[in-house]
DNA sequence: TCCGCTGTCATTGGATCCAATGCAGCATAG
DNA sequence: CTATGCTGCATTGGATCCAATGACAGCGGA
């Protein structure tokens, strides 16, 4: 039904196999999203053909498919580099979250089952028995996109999600700086939100999660060193 | 800058051709967008590459480029083919653009220039000439797409493009159905965007293009035997 | 007559080879 | 010593060949 639940971004694939190609795509999105290859750095076809045993077919369609998701840069006989975000950049993108999110939430309510519910609330138990920083990424990702994962249109689903992935590495760099302080403020966003949900009441769910990420947006604004040297 | 006045999604590229891939792509992107590959037409790779005197090979790396646009829907081994949207996605898009396209404008806005404002006063005064219902189409897509050329952030100029592209068949069809009425409220609507626009309002251009979308998609949702037999 | 099986064919996926381009390093002239 | 042009190499783009899969028609049995 949606691309929320499956390795982030992929179509849904009645295969019983995914083609190399979608394999690939996945693993340079994790390679990404995770700061293995950082804002700037080249990605070269052979290195990553190579990884994966195949051939740099297969990878090509792989690096088309994720410029296509702003994932990467790439130009003609030039080759693809992860771009690097100015701090606008990443505000408008913090913007455009603020503005999607709630949509895609109000879409995903009346489809979330008792089970989702569930697993929202153990999510968010291990959220606040707070582990690492890396952890919490993982943990916080996972959180907001269950919440999201009802959401039958795909169009919306895939623009939420690689929304995410075009911030997580200034999401790491952020939490890394700052420390994990304010985490109480989340987690009480994370509360309210999720009482919201419970209770299947779209109109406070939406303004609880619009809130949610606009404060981060604001605090995120608040630290321009997150971004230093990173001016495309 | 942005990818808006270029052929539609392709990534500005300094190369002085284009590669194959980006050419085919863009070909795919026209030839679904004017119907002349219409929604539920399946796509064969041996064809594209037949009509460009070109091997299959750039041919699936354009394939995978739109897919990650939500052009056309692929599977393994199954080939690719243009998806067809129900009425409430169409819907759920519209309600996209209308959260969307006042941020793309309203970050347009400050770099827009006076020669950006002469061309939209004379693409307006052709659309209130009032030809056809492909040149409406067409003229309409421009001008608003041209209200946005100025915006810097290409994840957000991207995604305008893209949520155009998906419902451009379904824009026709509404016009076909429905005939060309009720263009002068189109064109009220576009006086007092422009309007504002040349004014340099942010707030109220916003606020005219949000009404603008909103009233299109109600508009839409009216008629829902634009979709008759289009479930997926 | 209808259902299931099987084999053939159309179509897509992948690997290897070759061509084209861009970049870096070096040599040379001023 | 510096700047400029040339040459070689690393890397990407493209074509052709082969393998794998899925759809469909034809056949046989219940």
């Amino acid at each position: 039904m949606t691309t929320l639940t499956r390795p982030a971004g992929s179509k849904a694939n009645g295969g019983p196999e995914n083609a190399a190609s979608r394999r690939i795509a996945g693993y340079l999105r994790e390679a990404i999203l995770s700061g293995e290859i950082a804002p700037g750095e080249r990605i070269r076809q052979e290195d990553v053909a190579e990884r994966f045993g195949a051939s740099r077919l297969p990878v090509r369609e792989a690096l088309r498919m994720i410029e296509a998701e702003g994932l990467i840069d790439s130009q003609t006989h030039k080759g693809a580099w992860v771009p690097r975000l100015s701090g606008h950049e990443v505000d408008v993108i913090y913007q455009m979250r603020e503005r999607l999110e709630p949509l895609a939430l109000a879409e995903s309510l009346p489809h979330l089952t008792e089970d989702d519910l569930r697993r929202l609330e153990a999510i968010q138990e291990r959220i606040e028995a707070g582990d690492g920083i890396g952890e919490f990424l993982a943990l916080d990702r996972e959180f907001h996109l269950l919440t999201y994962s009802g959401c039958p249109i795909d169009q919306l689903s895939s623009m939420v999600v690689r929304l995410w992935n075009s911030t997580q590495h200034y999401r790491r760099a952020f939490m890394h700086l700052t420390g994990p302080g304010r985490r109480w403020v989340i987690n009480a966003e994370h509360r309210l939100l999720l009482d919201a949900i419970a209770r299947r009441d779209a109109v406070d769910a939406e303004r609880h999660l619009g809130g949610h990420i606009r404060r981060t947006r604001i605090e995120l604004s608040a630290h321009p060193e997150v971004f230093e040297g990173t001016a495309r």
